[in-house]
DNA sequence: GTAGAGGGTGAGAACGCTATCAGGCAGGTT
DNA sequence: AACCTGCCTGATAGCGTTCTCACCCTCTAC
């Protein structure tokens, strides 16, 4: 079993107040005493116990962090600039999953309180439901959502500029001649594929283009049911000139269902995706997308929480990181 | 602030001690008075204390995990599968990210040691030093090793066959008639690189091939080092007419090197990499995999894990998942 | 009527730490 | 001689649990 301040006290020939003095420096103690005791704490090679500290000072120095699932590369590196950031002070990172599913986020959040996280970093499956996060700020432990915005709750949210980014892409297929542009999209329940369907239908009434339900295919989150609906879409009387699709998921099955229609990019059909990962350079032809700051969405994050633990009571804000389009050969607009 | 017990006792008007046991299902409680408190928990929304629980009960229901980077697909499908698995006992995983970085391994693994992890899971970075661990074990706290081992800590591991994965895909080249193959490496230093070199030799050895260093590149660990080595090896007099990838980073970065220097596969040179990712099949042709049980690795860890928790005491495992060979377009080995 | 059994309860110790408080002891001042 | 001041130290009170122990009360048995 790991060694008590009382053992390095003992070892020491000090009473336990004085050791503890002299190992957190705080009050006074002789210097001669001083060096004894760290001697001491070394001999018997004392660990400070972090939960004791924990119980007597309120603060666990650890942050919850629940997404929907870190092996969507999105999330694992948002996590890891996330990561970097609060190991600078001293922060340790408790991971959670939530599936994308609202009562098992519930639940692990619920365990994180329990757990007595000093914040919580969430990617909300909800757009609506923030009852179990309004708890933990009600504790007075700051709460930052990431990613996607929560209706009426009172947090610091940083975001991604969704709409200008769906927007920008959209305007590029309707600049290269695109007419009749597909959109493969998840779930519209998730508040940033609703702010992306935003910026397309922006997009297409600047153009003078009307909005046709036929042209949108909405489907789960996985990468099967991306492939399904872009198969549909594709599959139709009329099918789209260009799709545009809002994740990297769907933009995975759609690549697999051009492949299996045998229609190639950009001539058959072009195509722009939202989020930039390694492999959309290693396909071909490359795939123009909308690319994310990622990392920077995981440092601003950190940064707003570092920001709240240290006492900063303002009003809520919301941080909007810009996107960029990034122009390959997929979308037929590379020079 | 939240509730403590005692705030459940005042308003049950039992002692601290009754509203304890009430609520902890131990000792006498009279069935009224349990169904008094309950009640009164609910009414002002009492939640336990998970760190004063630990403290008295010395578990923290809290597993380490700590992995060279968890953007990496392999580790963070990994950690997936661990989660999942310790999340039915109630445990909650806590991440830290070595950077392949022994120094900063320790550090990370001293910080959840003082954080009083009951268990840790660790993917070593260097296969000789474990003192840090060793450090763990003697607390009397389990450790796993996922993926590589480490030479005399007395800890179980969970690996993956490496060699005869590694055998196996130069087999099925040299069977194409593959007399020069590639082999592109990242550093020897990490285990299991090490052994799926070892099994690179063994299958040249039976094949009467002799070991040529000129076509084994060996650097560091990113994709592109991969792409630098690769290119350095296809751009020799003598270039290879196949390659053979040690890891997923090495299997971008040799493609990207290919299309760079306009080689197609199989025609002018076929590949086989280790590690199968969702993009193997993306690209054109698809990558043929020694494909590794990557989520089953996380289970079994956490199998492993689970049982010394629960007291099995018995001499440390080493346990060895099989890989499988997916013969893909890339080889130019599909029928 | 008293002993004993057994349900029910409260007091209080312990986990390992932080941090305050009440002294003790030297040296200098009134 | 009496007093203060400043350095140093040990005792001790928490933090919020778990859990043991001593006690009380009621009911049954002799």
């Amino acid at each position: 079993m790991a060694q008590t301040i009382r053992d390095v006290a003992r070892e020491a020939g000090v009473s336990q107040a004085t050791a503890a003095r002299a190992l957190a420096g705080y009050g006074y103690v002789a210097e001669v005493t001083r060096r004894r005791v760290q001697e001491a704490a070394t001999a018997i090679g004392y660990q400070p116990n972090d939960l004791a500290r924990a119980l007597v000072s309120g603060a666990t120095k650890t942050i919850g962090l629940v997404v929907g699932d870190i092996e969507n590369p999105f999330f694992a590196t948002a996590a890891r600039g996330l990561a970097d950031a609060l190991e600078h002070e001293g922060y340790t990172l408790v991971l959670a999953n939530s599936d994308e599913e609202l009562a098992r986020e519930q639940r692990v959040v619920q365990a994180l309180r329990q757990r007595l996280v000093d914040g919580l970093v969430v990617v909300p499956s909800s757009g609506d439901d923030g009852s179990h996060l309004a708890a933990i700020i009600a504790d007075g432990r700051p709460v930052v959502l990431l990613d996607r915005a929560i209706e009426g709750l009172a947090a610091d949210a940083v975001l991604v500029d969704n709409e200008s980014g769906a927007l920008a892409a959209m305007r590029h297929l309707i600049e290269l001649g695109h007419r009749r542009i597909g959109i493969v999209s998840d779930s519209p329940g998730i508040a940033s594929t609703a702010e992306r369907l935003a910026g397309c239908r922006a997009a297409l009434g600047e153009a003078g283009i009307a909005w046709d339900d036929q042209l949108v295919s909405i489907g789960g989150s996985s990468q099967s049911d991306g492939y399904r609906t872009a198969r549909t879409l594709l599959t139709t009387a009329r099918p789209p000139s260009a799709i545009f699709t809002l994740s990297n998921f769907m933009t995975a099955g759609t690549i697999r269902a051009l492949r299996d229609l045998d229609l190639s990019m950009p001539v058959d059909v072009a195509l722009v995706g939202f989020d930039d990962l390694d492999w959309t350079t290693l396909v071909e032809p490359a795939i123009s997308v909308v690319a994310q700051p990622v990392s920077e969405l995981g440092q601003a994050v950190a940064e707003r929480l570092l920001a709240r633990l240290r006492g900063d009571s303002s009003p809520p804000v919301q941080i909007r990181l810009r996107t960029s389009l990034i122009i390959r050969q997929s979308c037929g607009g590379m020079p």
